[in-house]
DNA sequence: CATAGTCAGTTGATAAAGTGAACCCTAGAT
DNA sequence: ATCTAGGGTTCACTTTATCAACTGACTATG
């Protein structure tokens, strides 16, 4: 666990799980499909000893796990948990933004298409009311474990 | 701009902004009301001149704007752009995501209300159907913008 | 008017992460 | 017997991050 972990902050908790360098494209890769240790190298271009440190932080972070899927010599898969599946509308909501605020020439290099069969951009929204849920509409309050700390909330006046 | 910048996926894209150590929790702390630079850098207790450097990158991203209030000396306050508001949304699902999977002792120590009054925890839709958007029922196909290349996605044959 | 305090940084020494290439081991294929 | 593949580990090197001290231009206080 790193500093954010130890931070009375969800986000930080999230931060520090997922938000290390290629982390979050790991995620991505397995939630695709990938599930080798020579796969994600390749893929990414990550170097191998850092590929296997991300692997054991998440695997101890319970977001992946490790299935053996040879005896002699050991070999393993890696598979998203339910944790590392719950991931992944964070994650098309962060791809969303990429595609909508920085696309690359050509156009966006992957689309989304849910089980409705229509092309789709994620949406934010209020289970209650079902309305948008963006930086208008929020407002965040001190909730039960709210406390004083370095990256604690500070949940500043009201302007 | 960072590897994860010139690499075409609009996750990696996204990361190369927002992802990099402490970003996003700055990013919460000017969604939250804090607008000044002693303010970040005592509230999440990043030394000096990596939050500069954070806050320069933000900029130059288009994410964050420097806002003059003082001129002699010059002082800036910062705010997020409109990019910048729209990343809120990814930013509380990954909050939700923490709160889930790994609830500090005490409860969260912020919880979210939306316009129409209620507590909630944001939820992923399909703008078409309005159900979930999970990893049960998004599949990611490749698109116009798709290319061989690091960090590429490699959309993996189905299982 | 002198002194202390505030704000927004910059500088520089030290410690921690990440990179890239080479190497290791086991085992099946040629 | 040799080659190749999978899944790592080791090591020398580079890049980032941390921590603390310092600067500069004001503002408020005694």
């Amino acid at each position: 666990m790193n500093r954010f972990g130890e931070m009375h902050c969800s986000i930080a908790q999230a931060v520090g799980v997922v938000a290390e360098p290629w982390t979050p494209l790991i995620l991505r890769d397995l939630f695709l499909g990938l599930r080798r240790f020579d796969q994600l190298s390749e893929d990414l271009g990550i170097s191998r000893n850092l590929l296997t440190q991300r692997l054991d932080r998440l695997q101890a972070a319970g977001v992946v796990e490790k299935v053996v899927y040879r005896e002699r010599p050991v070999r393993h898969e890696y598979h998203l948990t339910e944790a590392g599946r719950d991931i992944v509308p964070a994650l098309i909501t962060l791809m969303a933004w990429g595609d909508r605020w920085s696309t690359p020439p050509g156009g966006p290099p992957a689309v989304l298409v849910h089980s409705c069969g229509e092309r789709f951009t994620p949406r934010v929204t209020c289970p209650h009311c079902g309305g948008p849920a963006d930086a208008d509409t929020i407002t965040v309050v001190s909730g039960p474990g709210a406390a004083q700390g370095p990256g604690t909330m500070v949940l500043a006046r009201p302007d």
